[in-house]
DNA sequence: GTAGGGTTAG
């Protein structure tokens, strides 16, 4: 095994920073070594290359010059190929049966680049082209690329495959190889493999310990991600960035926050992936606070501004309810994408501002980016929340017809969203009917809640009827139900679903409620009985519907239960107690707003004169002055 | 005289 990993180079030294590090250019894979541009000065050229006809001329003197035949330089002409974005991995291929005695480590170039193409299962299928006709011969590199393509399918058919060929070739104790199957069977959900796989081999080494966490947590195994890192024997910025990343992608944000504030104070430099994720994370939990100071800490530490770190920063400050923030973000931004312009549009989408998010399109277009699918997903979010039918219709066509683009069934959800949410119940429903697919139960839901807007109960009974039978699990259709029955007075039903649900032994999911205070974020759930400060909150909470009371408030019985205890009146009665008189409350839930929460909150931000920003599960709530920026429409 | 593995946006 090669010792150059262990090697003191200047990269390495401790004083340079990850992030530093990174943005260091390395060189690409096709620019020759020195030695071999001073035999052949041609190949100079690779490194000026921009586009495949550079290429090709490149390949043709090689020819006519003869030196193509030294697959030194074979090999540089069709890594440019197989691996540079300006490359093409047909073009690549033809190199390859183009080459008299190709060797191993070309082979193994082309099969990286399948590797990492969109189809990975080409890896597969070349290396079996390859052994069958015996045209070279795979070596230790070779394997690590085949299960990578295999996790990326995932396939376990085939990685159980490679599996037998790397016994039968006698690489199973090989580390490198071991720590590529342990990857593969946890990509494919077999995680006992896996640990069978990682005990099994021999010397293990930092790489592999990552690896077998990464496992865990990607199979949801959590207790023995920790346990395994608590005890790992030296952990790296990887191993941070592995189980940080490996909790906000399933979903466990405040945990995975909790491992970033550890990582800090172990004095650990996070890495822009680290970044990218913890923001991700505060953007899901609307932890504004931890945005901030993540920002701050980047000023502080001169971290580029990558299109990334912008596009997280956009993210997560949209979803905390700042769009001013997110809109300093996105001009401070050098080099914007197409996702950095989707981020923006649907920021100012799930804000309300709509004309905003239509314009900053048409920027985008004048700037000569292309839009895509995501980028349609936050222009019809526009237009659905801002009721922009027309305009909204106009986009949905263009898709096709201008952009080429294939509207999927999230686009079609939005165009369920955008007639509903007007009342236009008929067009929704000519929506679904022409949909070139069986709609998903989200169609449903988004005609479901349109019909709860409208009052319509007669289509909602069939509409709810009709996503009980696909999701009889799914508490909050019962629940969305229940309220369209309650709205009309129909508690016969009410109960009835009731009783279904316990008989099912459906849960609703509770609601929760987060105020961030910028040291803690402060959860709560309704009927909230476990916070330290219950009793303060609870004295607030009788004040403040005294206040309401003699604001003639009528607490609205169309809806069920514990009412005055939703979470959100819970998380607001501690932000009216811990905030400063005159500042903004900001509170994020995992479900919608009740229509009583709702009206409460409009006359809470007028009685106690504080703007309250919600965020629910779909939208931004901005109340102020006793009024609502979604115009009671969400 | 050529390679490498752990992580990256809605």
């Amino acid at each position: 095994m090669s010792t150059a990993r262990f090697t003191v180079s200047p990269l390495s030294l401790p004083s340079q920073s990850n992030l530093q590090k990174q943005n260091q250019n390395q060189n690409p894979p096709w620019i020759p070594t020195p030695q071999l541009l001073c035999k052949y000065p041609i190949l100079r050229h690779l490194s000026s290359c921009k586009t495949l006809k550079d290429l090709t001329q490149i390949h043709a003197q090689t020819i006519t010059t003869g030196i193509f035949s030294d697959n030194f330089v074979a090999s540089r002409i069709l890594s440019f190929a197989a691996l540079s974005p300006h490359g093409s991995i047909p073009y690549a291929r033809f190199l390859f049966y183009r080459i008299r005695k190709p060797d191993i480590f070309i082979a193994n170039t082309l099969i990286r680049a399948y590797a990492f193409s969109p189809n990975p299962i080409d890896a597969v299928v070349f290396y079996s082209e390859m052994t069958e006709s015996s045209v070279v011969f795979p070596d230790v590199h070779t394997f690590p690329l085949l299960l990578k393509a295999c996790s990326e399918i995932p396939s376990l058919r085939l990685g159980e495959a490679i599996h037998s060929h790397v016994c039968k070739l006698g690489w199973s104790s090989e580390v490198s190889v071991s720590n590529f199957l342990v990857q593969m069977y946890a990509s494919c959900g077999l995680i006992e493999s896996a640990e069978l796989v990682f005990d099994r081999t021999p010397e293990c080494d930092g790489a592999s310990w990552n690896i077998m966490i990464g496992g865990y947590l990607k199979c949801g195994v959590f207790e023995s991600a920790r346990r395994m890192f608590e005890a790992m024997p030296d952990r790296d910025v990887v191993s941070w960035s592995v189980m940080i990343n490996g909790y906000v992608q399933e979903s466990r944000f405040k945990e995975g926050l909790g491992l970033f504030q550890d990582m800090m104070e172990e004095k650990i430099e996070p890495n822009e992936s680290v970044l990218v994720n913890t923001l991700s994370a505060c953007a899901h939990l609307g932890a504004m606070e931890q945005g901030k100071w993540i920002e701050r800490y980047m000023e502080r530490k001169n971290v580029r501004l990558t299109v990334r770190l912008g596009t997280a920063l956009i993210d997560m400050y949209s979803k905390c309810g700042s769009v001013e923030r997110a809109l300093e973000v996105f001009h401070k931004m050098k080099e914007k994408n197409v996702l950095a312009w989707s981020a923006m549009i649907n920021g100012l989408a799930i804000n309300g501002q709509g004309k905003d998010a239509l314009n900053l399109f048409s920027q985008m277009e004048m700037q000569g980016a292309k839009p895509n699918e995501v980028t349609f997903i936050g222009i019809l979010n526009a237009c659905s929340h801002s009721k922009l039918v027309d305009e909204g219709c106009g986009f949905f066509h263009s898709m096709t017809s201008i952009y080429g683009l294939k509207p999927n069934a999230h686009h079609y959800c939005c165009m369920v969203d955008l007639y509903g949410r007007a009342g236009m119940l008929d067009q929704a429903q000519t929506v679904i009917k022409s949909m070139p697919f069986k709609p998903n139960s989200a169609i449903w839901g988004a005609l479901l809640n349109a019909c709860r807007i409208h009052g319509d109960t007669e289509l909602g009974e069939q509409v709810g009827k009709r996503l009980l039978e696909l999701e009889p699990n799914h508490g909050g259709r019962y629940v969305l139900l229940s309220n369209i029955y309650a709205a009309c007075g129909r508690w016969d039903r009410v109960s009835e679903l009731r009783r279904m649900m316990r008989e099912r032994q459906v849960s609703k999911t509770p609601g929760c409620s987060f105020i961030d205070l910028g040291d803690t974020i402060h959860e709560f759930v309704a009927g909230d009985s476990s916070h330290p400060q219950l009793e303060m909150i609870y004295a607030k909470l009788g004040e403040m519907s005294q206040e309401l009371k003699a604001a003639g408030y009528k607490p609205d019985t169309a809806q069920e239960t514990a009412l005055c205890h939703h979470s959100e009146k819970l998380a607001i009665a501690f932000g009216l107690i811990k905030t400063d008189p005159g500042t903004t409350i900001r509170i994020t839930k995992n479900l919608r707003v009740c229509a009583d929460c709702h009206s409460a909150t409009k006359l809470i931000s007028k009685i106690y004169n504080r703007e309250i920003i919600v965020r629910d599960r779909c939208r931004f709530h901005h109340f102020r002055d006793g009024s609502c920026s979604c115009m009671d429409f969400w």
